[in-house]
DNA sequence: CGCATTTGACCCGCGC
DNA sequence: GCGCGGGTCAAATGCG
């Protein structure tokens, strides 16, 4: 936080001095005649420097506001763990008074809530009972809400599911289930999707990778290939190995359509801690799946305002989101489309591939971009796009979707570009502000749109706190990456329409992010180095669960 | 030899 | 009930 206050107050000072001396200069070359008018301009350079003042100010303010946010946020935590581990029993209590909102993106099982419990048979019912003796992790979980906040779960975290109960059982004991028990975990599976509308959600991300894998971080084990219909690719299964029990799974399949795009789809909660270097594509698909599942319920109610528009497009300098119920989404499948085989399964699509870029680079030109493909693999798509391309070597481009600098003049076209922050400190105000900016709502995709629709999906969208999640890990990731040093391509941070260059260098508030090593030294991987992720930059309170660093004792399992 | 991958068999849900 | 297709298992195989 300080470096970055620190950074933006420099070039405040910069400014200031260059006013003060230009006057001084001119006043060497010219004479009494010119006073009035070096005073005129030096009362403008004052006003303008007072602006600047103000505006630093503000953004001071809010940067603390976030901070304590955060703090407060940190506390809370803590002092929920440390009521677990001194009173198991009470758990329950200390959850219900805490405010759900704070903990939902902590919610990483499976089970269904009490009340959605209460039909189930007395052995089912002794069973759980049991849980909530083993600690706080178990209480945890929320309805309908499985988030994959990986990083956010620790050991002593551990999402509600029949492998983690597995996992206590046989704590000591074997460190894969048997068979017959995983036959249980699967009926114990069904069960809860008895309950609840919806299954388990996926994340998955579209990439050009021209390796037979993306790097995501994690460690994987291959334990299943099948030839799905309709892609004459094979799909293969995976498996999360960096811890034993760790339910995450994903499948990874090139699409039909062009095979230099590699689809993951990533599937269920790390139980474990992650390595720093997995925390960020789980951070962003935590965060997508949140939206994703949120959005069952409140972008339902966009769906709903919108009158019978099943998708609204929504782009707000550069971010365009495609949100869609999922049982209206399903026009977009295509006839043959493999992801067409899991109607339960709600799926965000995270499309990190471009339609400018050629079938055989490596290049991520963008971070969520506009291919026409995306959408029809996605129940519900998260399409962060930009109208421009930027090729990048080796690694993911995060100049893309945020693009807090001025790398082409500005321009018409331009409004896509940049993510232009207000000055209203509620992040939720600030993006609905700029969403009913009418200026900002003349891309293609919504001139089409009545305002009261783009009113009703603003609304729906940012009232979001998923939403909000899903927006602050796209931003802190390219913030984190632009602070890296190795991605020279976000010359600025646009804050209050002024381009503070460099000056807001997030990724120096955060070192142990931007520290990250933006190339893996396993070269046969894509790297999404995009997804080096930022701690806590949002008020919100989910972002700042989603976004918490990990401490990075965890490093020593990466491999890749 | 240990670990990861491959691959055919099996299970299960869903639609007809 | 049957067939289809997705998902998983586990023995076989490959590799370092």
């Amino acid at each position: 936080m300080e470096a970055a206050l620190g950074k933006s107050g420099e070039v405040v000072k910069e400014e200031k001095t260059q006013k003060r001396v230009e006057p001084s200069r001119d006043e060497q070359g010219h004479k009494e005649g010119n006073f009035l008018y070096k005073d005129t301009e030096f009362e403008s350079a004052k006003a303008e420097m007072g602006e600047v003042r103000e505006e630093n100010h503000k953004l001071r303010m809010r940067l603390d506001q976030i901070l304590g946010d955060y703090q407060t946020l940190q506390m809370q935590f803590d002092n929920i763990v440390k009521q677990e581990t001194k009173e198991p029993t009470n758990i329950a209590h200390t959850q219900e008074a805490i405010d759900e909102s704070e903990l939902i993106c902590l919610s990483l099982g499976r089970r269904t809530s009490s009340e959605q419990r209460k039909d189930q048979n007395p052995k089912k019912l002794k069973e759980d009972q049991g849980e909530h003796d083993e600690g706080l992790a178990l209480r945890l979980d929320s309805s309908a809400f499985e988030c994959n906040a990986g990083p956010r779960t620790e050991n002593s975290l551990k999402p509600i599911s029949p492998e983690n109960n597995l996992e206590v059982n046989n704590e000591a004991g074997e460190s894969w289930p048997s068979h017959r028990v995983l036959k249980t975990m699967r009926k114990e599976d069904d069960e809860v999707s008895e309950q609840s509308p919806v299954k388990k959600a996926r994340v998955s991300v579209r990439v050009r990778c021209d390796t037979p894998t993306m790097n995501d971080g994690c460690q994987w084990r291959k334990y299943g290939q099948k030839i799905a219909k309709g892609n004459p690719c094979p799909r293969a299964y995976y498996r999360c190995t960096v811890a034993p029990n760790c339910p995450v799974r994903k499948q990874v399949q090139r699409c039909a359509e062009d095979m230099a795009i590699l689809i993951t789809t990533y599937e269920g909660t790390h139980n474990h801690q992650l390595p720093i270097s997995a925390t960020a594509m789980a951070s962003t698909t935590s965060a997508a799946a949140s939206m994703l599942l949120s959005g069952s319920s409140t972008s339902r109610i966009a769906s709903t305002s919108l009158a019978g528009t099943t998708t609204s497009s929504t782009t707000f300098r550069g971010l365009n989101f495609y949100l869609s119920d999922n049982m209206n989404s399903k026009q977009y499948y295509l006839p043959n489309s493999s992801m067409l085989s899991a109607p339960s399964h709600p799926t965000i699509t995270l499309d990190l591939t471009s339609t400018s870029s050629s079938s055989s680079s490596s290049h991520f030109n963008n971070f969520f971009s506009n291919s026409p493909l995306a959408p029809r693999y996605s129940s519900t798509n998260l399409n962060f796009s930009s109208l421009e391309s930027n090729p990048l070597p080796i690694s993911w481009s995060s100049s893309g979707v945020l693009n807090y600098g001025t790398q082409v003049p500005y321009n018409k076209n331009q409004v896509g570009n940049s993510l232009n922050f207000g000055s209203k400190p509620n992040q939720e105000n600030m993006i609905r502000s700029f969403m009913q900016n009418p200026i900002l709502s003349s891309s293609p995709p919504q001139q089409n749109l009545p305002t009261d629709t783009i009113a009703a999906a603003t609304k729906a969208i940012t009232s979001d706190p998923s939403f909000q999640s899903a927006l602050a890990t796209a931003l802190t990731s390219i913030i984190g990456s632009s602070g890296s040093g190795t991605v020279g391509r976000n010359p600025g941070f646009q804050i209050g329409g002024k381009n503070f260059g460099k000056s807001l260098n997030f990724g120096e508030t955060f070192p142990i992010i931007s520290s990250f090593p933006l190339t893996t030294t396993n070269g046969n991987k894509c790297s999404p180095s995009y997804l080096n992720m930022s701690p806590p930059s949002a008020s919100n309170s989910m972002s700042t669960t989603f976004l918490q660093p990990l401490p990075p004792h965890s490093a020593d399992k990466v491999s890749t």
